[in-house]
DNA sequence: ACCAACGGGACTGCCCGTTATT
DNA sequence: AATAACGGGCAGTCCCGTTGGT
């Protein structure tokens, strides 16, 4: 067959993992097969294995892409408003996002490499958060860093919530509550004046 | 080998069961093949297949002892307290229950049958949540359904946190956040006094 | 557990043949593993080996009683007697017979063992066939061996029949048609005297 | 490897189906194991189970083509014709032959299924028989379907036997006594007329 | 005499990745 | 570039027969 041109080359690898995606998300990365992968696809396996070497790497562009986007949202708008725009991120996104956790767990060569990532995003959030504590809009009586390790929490365990499929309408209550958590208390201030 | 005194089956059992968590926990469902579990419990297919009808319900064995174990606990001293137990668990537990996270995802039957238990240990807590709102312990400005959906995100968000395997000091500092954050805060009705 | 008397230990052995034959007949040899002779029997895998040395052997034992069988009809009355009982023996016996045909075609080993009994049975019935000739009462003009021949095709063929399951009722015209076939035919002695 | 060309697949597909009925012939379905059939193709089981589903579909492939072959025969010259036939066939086809017998008798389903093949091929035969009645050559004093069952008995006993592997001489004199068996006989008129 | 715990071999079928062919 | 044929490893499971203990 011809060469194709550069742009649908692009897009055939952007389609495969579109369609990797899906299939990691709804039957874990044991459970999406190379015949599944195909099935989702609509590509043979050798088409899939020319333009990626083998399908753990299929699944680490799928993880970086992911993560780099995650990245960017926490310099933009901080760790809470990820949460916020977690629910519209398609269900794939969180699938992929959790074989990523499994990965951390069972490999331990997959979890120093991507150590670094995770902690690329620590730091910027932790960044922010102190910025913000001594623009007074943040409570300075707890360390940025537990903030930070809160707020962690709280997201994965709302990454968990929400690619188990439960539908939850008080998300957005729970995450105003940790807001006004983090948030300066002006009570606070009243509190500690009075003592 | 002859019918033994049952006392001494159910400590195989347990033996099979203890050596199969941890294979669980440290490579995954899919990573603990069977010759795994043959090398961590020290006894062949068929011994372990006696036991235990297939992979499958060893692997469920073992969720349904945790979720009652969990649901102890809960009902005992209410989630906060569950989360500040989760450190000294061992690893094994933290493992099978996010693999029973990932089913909980890819597999939608298992999901409705296992929804069942995840509802019960909510309505416990959601019951000593109202309870101590009515005590004046715990807030009463935000619904105890939302109180227990937060304090469910971080007790996930915890769990994956803990089998990835990061030692983290200040669990405790984010734990003692966690609790100021649902309980009774004076000031608050001091500010709403003052409005 | 004490010595039981010797005709209770008699007894059990033959309750376990005659589980083992239904499992046989049904299943196949194959198909009747030892868990299905336990379930058969109502007995453990123990008890079945305590005795008998092994599976093959209980299939044996089963097989060299109903070939002892066939060849005391077969004295006595001839192949076309032993075809006419046939639809009485139990189901159980057509299944042995052909899982011995089969592991006659399989097993070279198991061939040259049997292959004695067969050529008794044969013998026993070309002998029968060869009086017969010589009392006028069977037709002379074909060899006794190949009536003999014959005879078995068409019992085999029945075995076949039978065991299939197919309910028929025209066996018995069949088999009329068979022994007019045999039986000396004054006709053909007018007709060769004519010529 | 790529698309091959049709044919070339269809003689793959060929090649795997007659290696893997010597291999059911000769050493029965469960004995031709998948190793056994690898051996006998020369394929790996990647090989093969890329052309057939399992290695049920394979044996039913085969069963099928053999059906079709055994009716076109029968369609074509009578049941007698195909046993004439009978000791040309390969060793292959008898095994195949015999294990489908087994199968009709231990599970009803195939039975269910195939005894359509069977009813069309005792269908056609009985109709040859009538007609044969009609013109003159086949006797009349025995109904048709007697003499199909009749035949049908020879022709399994037959195919039991010649599936044993006895070298047998005379079986062509057997088939002579019944084909005269069930040709007309001018006698039984005479006799008739005598009384 | 009987039972169940157990060993370990072998089964089928699926896996992923390579390669020969369009 | 894409395909489908193919290799070979290994998964879970079930098999049969033995053994230790009542």
């Amino acid at each position: 067959m011809p060469r194709l041109r550069p742009e649908t080359v692009d897009a055939r690898r952007t389609a495969i993992l579109a369609a990797a995606r899906r299939a990691f998300a709804r039957y874990g990365y044991e459970g999406a097969t190379v015949r599944v992968l195909e099935a989702e696809t609509g590509l043979s396996r050798g088409a899939i294995f020319h333009h990626f070497r083998d399908k753990e790497s299929l699944f680490l562009a799928l993880a970086e892409s992911d993560a780099r986007a995650t990245a960017a949202v926490v310099d933009g708008g901080g760790l809470i408003e990820a949460m916020r725009r977690l629910p519209e991120r398609d269900a794939g996104w969180l699938g992929v996002s959790l074989e990523v956790s499994r990965r951390l767990r069972t490999e331990p060569a997959f979890r120093d490499e991507w150590q670094r990532r995770l902690d690329s995003i620590r730091q910027s959030a932790e960044h922010r958060l102190v910025s913000a504590q001594h623009g007074g809009t943040v409570r300075d009586d707890v360390a940025a860093s537990t903030l930070v390790t809160f707020l962690r929490l709280v997201h994965d365990g709302l990454v968990v919530h929400l690619a188990a499929g439960t539908p939850d309408a008080d998300i957005d209550a729970v995450l105003d509550l940790v807001e006004r958590t983090v948030r300066k208390d002006p009570c606070a201030d009243l509190q500690r004046e009075q003592s």
